[in-house]
DNA sequence: GAATTATGGTTACCATGGTAACTATATTTA
DNA sequence: TAAATATAGTTACCATGGTAACCATAATTC
């Protein structure tokens, strides 16, 4: 999402920002510093993922309803309200990961627009196949 | 790209690294971090690109263009080697930024195989349209 | 110099992001 | 309570990322 391998130097900034301040060409060269780090976790992360059929959106998805204290499901409109994601995307990663069976849902009795999503016996054995992987990715980039 | 609105706290954190040190842990939480501000800074910056048919992409193939020193062109090959995407996609991006006139590509009488990417007038002034929006989008979401 | 390997680029196909426009149900307001 | 508005979710369509497999030309090796 940043593809840019090699950060622009000071000077080469300079051709574009000379109307800038020096606070404001600091904070652009650290904003592609943390752009371009950002991307390499992700791509690694993501390479660790689609090894085990998961994606940034599908991991966290799960991880928020296992993360919920006190409830073992959300609406999937609760779901939205967690991550920064459109609607369309996540009713097409839902459908997904229920065809898949990493997920259920059940109709909810009292709003019949709303759809409550549960994590099943896979959805979370997926889970925690993936999490030391993942938490180990994101060390060995961070050093 | 990294899609949690809300990060996890250290106490939720802990739920699932229980087996970490803290140092890892600490790691960890800064890794979300940056992942999230770039997630940001990437969403502002490409809405403002949007609003000018541009790209991260499309505009660092402008830029890498524009900025090389002492050339006014560069081989396709020498772009995917600045850039850290995938081959098909620069194939495919290059080709949509010549046909909407912003580059234009010759073949290179030397090495059949290769070809020579310039920016036109328009991309040139495409770029210079979209820096100082560019700038400043990243600059309102570093304070 | 023919065969092999490396390089430059493309095609085909899929996953995943977005917006616009839609349906269905709930809620609010007049 | 009928009409208007808000909310939950979907459909259709497009842009942009990836990999695998491919063609064409260059460079290397035997």
């Amino acid at each position: 999402m940043f593809f840019l391998k090699e950060l622009p130097t000071k000077a080469m900034l300079d051709k574009y920002t000379s109307a800038l301040t020096n606070h404001e060409k600091n904070s652009i060269a650290e904003a592609f510093s943390i752009m371009r780090q950002a991307s390499l976790l992700v791509r690694s992360i993501n390479t660790h993922f689609s090894a085990n059929n998961l994606s940034q959106l599908r991991f966290l998805i799960l991880i928020v309803i296992d993360r919920e204290p006190d409830r073992t499901s959300l609406y999937a409109h609760e779901i939205a309200s967690r991550l920064d994601v459109s609607r369309p995307v996540l009713t097409r990663t839902l459908k997904r990961l229920i065809e898949e069976g990493l997920l259920i849902s059940t109709h909810d009795e009292t709003d019949k627009r709303a759809k409550n999503i549960s994590l099943t016996k896979k959805g979370m054995t997926c889970l925690s196949k993936v999490l030391p992987g993942y938490f180990n990715e994101i060390n060995k980039l961070m050093k």
